[in-house]
RNA sequence: GCCCCCAUCGUCUAGGGGACCAGGACGUGGCCCUUUCAAGGCCAAGACCGGGGUUCGAAUCCCCGUGGGGGCACCA
């Protein structure tokens, strides 16, 4: 595909609103898009909202806004209109009726009067003689005339697909090649529901025709019926378009799908399925995007780091691997070290800037923002940890533990000693930059016969509140002179308190 | 039960008859660097599901098992 400039691909992303977006839906559009972009021609979003009892706004709401944090704006679609609107699909019900209607006339398809009840019972008949649940086909043999009068006289009727009955179907899948199933078991399936809707059978490949789709790539749960698709298809004598039928996300056990229960226990550790959930844990966008590239797909045997643009240019569908892939999230944190690591310093520090606003911190002064920014980026895996690993930079004060601030085999009288010493240092400097306060520090290190580990130790303590933090002498060049010695003061008290 | 798909380290994967005592990445362990924590660098352990065939030669092709997954709605 990237080896000779292809004719440009007219893909689609066609969820059904009935949930919220995740990985699986998203990397899908993602390979929809990058297809796109990649041949200059468009992706289009369509709405599958036939079922209107499943609909929910809320979904459809958090799509686009899932969609659009990942970068994957759609060309047409809901929003920005194109060429063959309406793009939601329960506006286009009437479209889908004359389809029908045309391959009723064409016989291809025919009007079935069953009722739900009478389904229901040959479904258990067949399940009690253990054969495959099927429609026997009793309409099927109605004569058309005669259907169409009971159609016309108002009796309640779905239209069904007339499957032929004999020999097989093949189709072909870009990444499984031939799949071919035997007529006989396939169905006779509705098509049209008794309420005039039509089903994903038709609607979806009415729409994709008339949208001009030229990659229909979806999940392989399609598989099964696919050859049913073709049938219509061909039905209606249209050219048939690539058909991509990607793998299945697995739980990370790699033990079969992820279940409510499988999210819930994510959640705990961090985690989601959900594009906006990763969003407000703190990912970037940039790093779920080439995760989830990678899941079913590989370049070559060494290349894992990718952009948006270079997988514009690198994608290929001939590289997508059809087995199940189980959902890695190490991996994912992996990916947004990465790529916040690979961030510039002010594009970081704007996205940490909600961070730190939602937990609290507010009037973060820019300037300030700036020199936190490099001092937390290799330190962090989510913007979210910046909150934890920087935290104590926009504190007013902090309030460490009192074990915390006695050195390694010191006493507390042995730290608030050395920690007078320090603020003597400290005030007596010109001023607070990094190399000038480690020289000296190191020099009162050997003066109280300490390791540097071992002063520089209880020094973070007192001015983070923290164990762990990003360097010592740089931090306190950020924090600033006053506020150090502050919190240097403080911390004394605190052992002195503790001795009296 | 029936139909369909899949099968390389724990996980994601490269490989598509000889270049493979199987390469990379995540994770894990160790070392280096180091004021803590990271980042970074180096090293290590770790896999071709089983059985038949085809072939001079099979991880690679075919068949059968087995295992995993998906589907069997007037949902998508």
């Amino acid at each position: 595909m990237s080896t000779h400039a292809a004719k440009p691909a007219r893909t689609r992303f066609a969820p059904s609103p009935t949930g919220r977006t995740h990985l699986g839906g998203g990397r899908t559009a993602l390979y929809d898009f990058l297809v796109a972009r990649q041949t200059g021609g468009q992706f289009i979003l369509r709405i599958e909202d036939t079922d209107r009892k499943r609909y929910s706004p809320d979904s459809e709401r958090e799509l686009f806004e899932s969609l659009r944090w990942l970068g994957l704006q759609w060309d047409e679609g809901p929003e920005v209109g194109g060429p063959h609107a309406p793009y939601h699909q329960s506006q286009r019900k009437d479209i889908y009726l004359e389809h029908a209607h045309l391959l009723v006339e064409m016989g291809h398809a025919y009007f079935c009067f069953c009722s739900l009840e009478r389904l229901e019972r040959i479904r258990q008949e067949q399940q009690r003689r253990k054969e495959p649940p099927r429609y026997d086909g009793t309409c099927r043999r109605l004569d058309p005339d005669e259907a169409a009068r009971r159609v016309a006289a108002g009796e309640r009727h779905v239209i069904r697909f007339k499957m032929p009955q004999e020999g097989s179907t093949t189709g072909v899948d870009r990444l499984r090649g031939e799949i071919t199933v035997e007529n006989r078991n396939l169905d006779d399936y509705i098509i049209v529901k008794s309420d005039g809707w039509a089903l994903y059978h038709l609607a979806a490949m009415v729409d994709d025709h008339l949208m001009e789709i030229t990659h229909v790539i979806r999940g392989s749960e399609w598989l099964p019926t696919f050859p049913l698709h073709v049938h219509i298809i061909r039905a209606f004598g249209w050219e048939e378009p690539d058909w991509v039928h990607l793998s299945i996300f697995l739980k990370p056990s790699g033990k079969g799908k992820m279940s409510k229960r499988d999210t819930a226990d994510l959640m705990k550790d961090g985690f989601s399925i959900y594009l906006t959930d990763l969003r407000d844990l703190g990912y970037l966008p940039e790093a779920v995007v080439n995760w989830t590239a990678l899941m079913g797909w590989s370049y070559d045997d060494r290349t894992e780091f990718f952009s948006m643009p270079e997988l514009i240019e690198k994608f290929s569908l001939d590289r997508l691997n059809p087995s199940p892939a189980a959902i890695n999230f190490s991996k994912l944190d992996h990916f947004n070290g990465l790529h916040i690591r690979k961030l510039p310093a002010p594009d970081l520090a704007a996205r940490l800037r909600p961070f730190f606003e939602k937990a609290g911190y507010h009037k973060i002064d820019e300037d300030k923002l700036l020199k936190v920014t490099p001092l937390v980026q290799p330190r962090i895996v989510t913007l979210e940890d910046a909150l934890v690993m920087g935290g104590f930079f926009f504190e007013e004060e902090v309030y460490p533990n009192l074990v915390d601030l006695v050195g390694d085999n010191m006493t507390p009288a042995d730290s608030a000693a050395a920690l007078r010493r320090a603020e003597q240092i400290l005030t007596g400097l010109p001023e607070l930059r990094r190399e000038s306060s480690e020289e000296a520090f190191r020099a009162l290190a050997e003066e109280l016969d300490l390791s540097a580990g071992q002063l520089f130790g209880i020094l973070r303590v007192a001015v983070t509140g923290k164990t762990v933090s990003p360097p010592l002498f740089e931090s306190m060049g950020v924090i600033g002179k006053d506020t150090v010695v502050r919190r240097i003061r403080n911390a004394i008290d605190l052992l002195e308190n503790y001795a009296a």
